[in-house]
Formats: C-alpha cells, sequence, structure tokens
DNA sequence: TAATATTGACTAAATAAGCAGTCAACTTGA
DNA sequence: TCAAGTTGACTGCTTATTTAGTCAATATTA
C-alpha cells in the first residue's frame, strides 16, 4: 500500500536521501533508539553534513513526521469512485498490511504518534492530520447518503468511529496476529453492512 | 477507572517506591525521555540504590509494564453480573476515561506498547494480555448469546471488533478531543445496540 | 551478657561509553 | 573565484552502571 521506494522514489537532493535515511534509522531503532550516528549509518555521506541542511534532530524528525503524514492522508483522499465501492476499498487498506514494508511504517507512524503527549509539536501535526481524515471520511459517508447507497443520521459519529477503528488496528500492527485481525476484519465489515449499508 | 494511589496504594518497600517512581518518571518524561537520573528525582533515596533492587533499568521497566498490565487485565475481569449489563459498564469504563490520572496511565501504556516493535520483552508480555483480555471478552459475549441478550454468529470476531476499538481509543486519547471521542463513543453503542443486542 | 561477625539497605563519587552538536579545512561546480 | 556542499576531528555534556564504603540491625559466639 505504502511503498518507500516511491515515498523516497523521487530523491532529487541531500535534503531527501537525509529524510530517507532517518526514516530507515527509525523504523530499524525505534524513536528511543534513535540517534544521529544511526542516521548517518543509512546515509552515504558524513553525519556531521545533516547539521548543515538541517537545525537539529528534533527539526529533522518533525519534516519527516510532516512527509509521513502527508502519504497517510492520501491515502482516505475523496476520489470520484462511487462511495458505496470506495468505503470498501478503504476497510480492505486498513486491515490489509500485507507487505512487510508498509507495516514497518505504519509501526513507525505508531511510535511517534506515542509521542505526542511529550511534543507539542507532534501533537499538532497529528491532531490536524486525525481531523483532515476524518472530515474525508465524513464527506465520503455523505456522500453516500445522499446517493443512497448508505443510510445513517449522523455521518460525523460514523467517521469517528472509523477512524477510532483504523488508529486501533494501525496499533494491534505492533503486537496481534494476522488471524485476530481477519477476524476483526470481519466483524467490522458485518458492522458497514448493518449499520452504514442502506 | 484506575486509581494510582490504590494501584500503589500498599506500599511496603523500597522495591514498590521504585516502581511508584518510575510509573510517575515515564508519565512525566516519556519512554524515550526516561532516565535513572530522572527516576531518582521521583524518588526519596539514592538513585544508586536502584540498582541494589534491579539489575538494571531494562528489567525494572519489564517489572513496572507487569504490574501496569494486570491492572489492565481486572478492568475485564468476567464477573457475575448480567452480560448484557457488562458489556455496557466495559463501553462506558473504554471511553470515559475523565480522570487526568486514569488518562495518564493510558498514554503511558500506549507509549510502551509502542516500544514492542523493538523490544521483543515488551512484545511477549502484550500479546499474552492482549490475548487474555480477548478471551474474556469473548466469554462475556459468548454468555450473552446463551441467555439471548445477544445474537450474534461469531464471538470471537465481535470480541476482536471490540478489542480494536479498545485500543484504538486508548490510542486516540493522545490527540483526540472529548467530543471527537463523544461521537465515536455514540457510533459504538449503535453497533452494539444493532449488531449485538438480540 | 558482652564482644564480634555478618548482613542488607543505602550513599556519594567515579567511570566509561555514547550523545548532540560545532568547527575549521577541504572539495566541487558555476 | 566564490558560494555551497562536504568532511573528520573535536567538545562538553549526559548516560547507565560500578565501586568502595557507611550505617544500623541482627546473628553468633565466648
Amino acid at each position: 500500500m505504502i511503498d518507500e521506494t516511491s515515498f523516497f522514489g523521487d530523491i532529487s537532493g541531500t535534503r531527501e536521501e537525509i529524510l530517507e535515511a532517518t526514516y530507515y534509522a527509525l523504523c530499524e531503532h525505534g524513536y528511543a533508539g534513535l540517534t544521529i550516528k544511526k542516521i548517518g549509518a543509512h546515509f552515504d555521506k558524513s553525519q556531521s553534513l545533516i547539521y548543515h541542511h538541517y537545525d537539529n534532530k528534533d527539526s529533522l524528525l518533525l519534516d519527516l513526521l510532516g512527509y509521513m503524514l502527508e502519504q497517510i492522508e492520501q491515502q482516505v483522499l475523496f476520489s470520484k469512485e462511487p462511495p458505496g465501492d470506495y468505503i470498501d476499498i478503504v476497510v480492505n487498506e486498513i486491515f490489509d498490511e500485507t507487505e512487510s514494508q508498509g507495516c514497518a511504517f505504519t509501526q513507525a507512524v505508531i511510535e511517534l504518534r506515542a509521542q505526542t503527549a511529550h511534543n507539542e509539536e507532534y501533537y499538532e501535526l497529528f491532531r490536524r492530520s486525525d481531523n483532515f481524515i476524518r472530515k474525508q471520511l465524513t464527506q465520503i459517508i455523505r456522500a453516500g447518503v445522499n446517493k443512497g447507497v448508505f443510510d445513517v443520521d449522523e455521518p460525523k459519529e460514523s467517521a469517528a468511529l472509523f477512524q477510532t477503528v483504523l488508529i486501533g488496528i494501525q496499533t494491534e500492527y505492533l503486537t496481534a496476529d494476522t488471524q485476530t485481525i481477519a477476524e476483526s476484519k470481519a466483524e467490522f465489515r458485518r458492522y458497514v453492512e448493518t449499520c452504514l449499508r442502506a
């Protein structure tokens, strides 16, 4: 779903190379274990060059988080497809993180999300991104209601639960086995068919 | 819901004092910012005393995580109450983390959960705990089906989604505002009434 | 009983490794 | 030639952990 080689594929400069190295070091060592030296190990040039392109470690990570959240937002961008089909696509995208790469991406995002309690800048970025995604979901559901394929009174509330399940599954990817996630998916499909679909 | 003063209330020794100090330092500084010195700041005695009671920082944190997960497991212990009422209690417990203390507890747990990707011992603890909780939820739902108050074909799948929502809300407590959580709760109640209740 | 070991809780100071960040010098391309 | 990119060596600080020892209480023995 999310492909690093396309995510960082248009590498057109040292700054992007640094971001890419930071991403891989984050996936490998986690936020708590991340150091400039370890980022440098994923980077062809000297690690001190990082400070020529970024003020400090914090601003580098903040930049990376911005990139990553943009990627996630594109997953739920309102498309021209019929809302009834589109909701199925989103459900599949949420639950089927088959590629190990996409899973590493999701894990890294969750790890950064966990930092929001102690980093106001992260908090603000996640808050904006979550609000954007919830509004997109609301629009999709509302469009479905208008076309008669969905039947809900409060699209905002349906979108809120949708997002809770989305974030829940992202977090569960850390520990849950594929079977448990499949069971959760089956039940969520039942909810979509029973409570959303007209 | 979770009360620290009772959690660490039966302080009966230095080891428990250290655990308490570690908990507060974790809430204040987060996992990445946690140091022995900062734990010592929440501890009356010398920080070097920590090494008299624990082998190292890792084993101390592992011990704390064990305590915390035990607390969470007691939240969903199968009780003698009617399953129909009990499921409402659990839903309320999940969504209404009003006390700032309980919220700090939940945030700390999520932060430790995010470490599972890079710490196998954490991974194992969370995996066991999640399995236990899911089995409890399955039992409650199954009991409700037997008594005729619930009507579901696959209690395991309902429990899996229940847990996804539980973990999702725990994660959202980091960033989501109370209104959004309330909206998610309203929709989840609708799901319980429509898809679970007979 | 009185002197002497032995223990466990505890501490301040030291250690060695690792950390983020700096800097002066060198290279490169326009 | 000049600005931007790049480098390795370096600095001061923080880290987890160890060391070497104090102290009070208890156990042992004469």
